[in-house]
DNA sequence: AGGCGATCGTTATAGAGCATTACAATCGGA
DNA sequence: TCCGATTGTAATGCTCTATAACGATCGCCT
């Protein structure tokens, strides 16, 4: 039974210069270069947004997807964040610590626990989407709506 | 002398999966969330093309700019990767213990080594570059050439 | 010449985030 | 009723990265 190599995580989001006078070769052509380095300054944006929460986007995301879809549970969630269940289960215990998550059993299946945010997570992650929504589009100002609209279009084309 | 807390590190490229039925809510607007969904499609092209070289992005990255860039040196390399001296440092390590790269004392700068690909790194690197950039390509062909150019562009603006 | 702050490489240490594995409880279909 | 699949959970380990500190060297200023 070996152990698969650790798949790769993209790394720090410490800003990527961009040295002048040098050679960045093939990298310039590769589109997942070019997504990289506009994640990064996408988190930037993100990072503003959220100053002081300890939120990351992982985070942000489990947050909107409870809120949107009330008693899903940690599998399903751990799927749409592309983490195994134990991470999910952290994700959850971590949110319940602070008391914008809990658990509530369901009846039709006595194995899973139903997620709900609480009177206080629904106020905190109203309160998220608003700014990062804004300072996403602030991020995105450089672009116009046309751009930003086409962007979103292909990235969503190339997610599939 | 406060640690600060560590910045956040993107998560698992393991496959987000696009569940159906469920709610994405505001998630679908953002272009942060957008572009990670397509990092992650990207990757999995990446993958397929360094297949059994235990190869990460970071480390082809620094590959490609070091053959790019003979005689760079640790700090400016960390600089382009965003990462510290001192990740920059292990990684030179790694790539010196497989014999694809060598430190060179520089006659300028007693402080400072030059990082220079061996014979055996040059030809591996070209056979990557080729390998990843037909990977690269070959994922990017749900678009035509035409969106693919407006793709590289519009992320090209974003990154500033 | 001399002094001094900045920079480079290096080492040690710590921590976040994730996977893997294993297990008990439960579900659902043969 | 049996049995494979799924859920939550706990334990463990690994990778990547930051931070801090140090000696050596550089570059500049006096």
């Amino acid at each position: 039974m070996r152990r698969r190599p650790a798949p790769y995580r993209p790394r720090a989001l410490a800003p990527i210069e961009r040295v002048p006078g040098l050679d960045y070769d093939v990298l310039d052509d590769l589109l997942g270069y070019s997504l990289r380095r506009a994640q990064v300054a996408m988190f930037l944006a993100f990072d503003a947004a959220t100053r002081g929460l300890d939120i990351t986007p992982p985070r942000f995301t489990a947050l909107v997807i409870i809120g949107a879809n009330p008693g899903i549970n940690q599998s399903v969630l751990g799927r749409v964040l592309g983490i195994a269940r134990s991470g999910a289960m952290a994700l959850t215990d971590w949110f319940e610590a602070r008391g914008w998550v809990e658990r509530r059993r369901r009846s039709d299946d006595g194995r899973a626990w139903g997620l709900h945010l609480t009177r206080r997570g629904e106020r905190l992650v109203a309160r998220m989407k608003r700014s990062v929504r804004r300072h996403d589009r602030w991020r995105a100002a450089v672009l116009t709506a046309a751009e930003r609209r086409e962007l979103l279009r292909l990235l969503n084309k190339l997610a599939g």
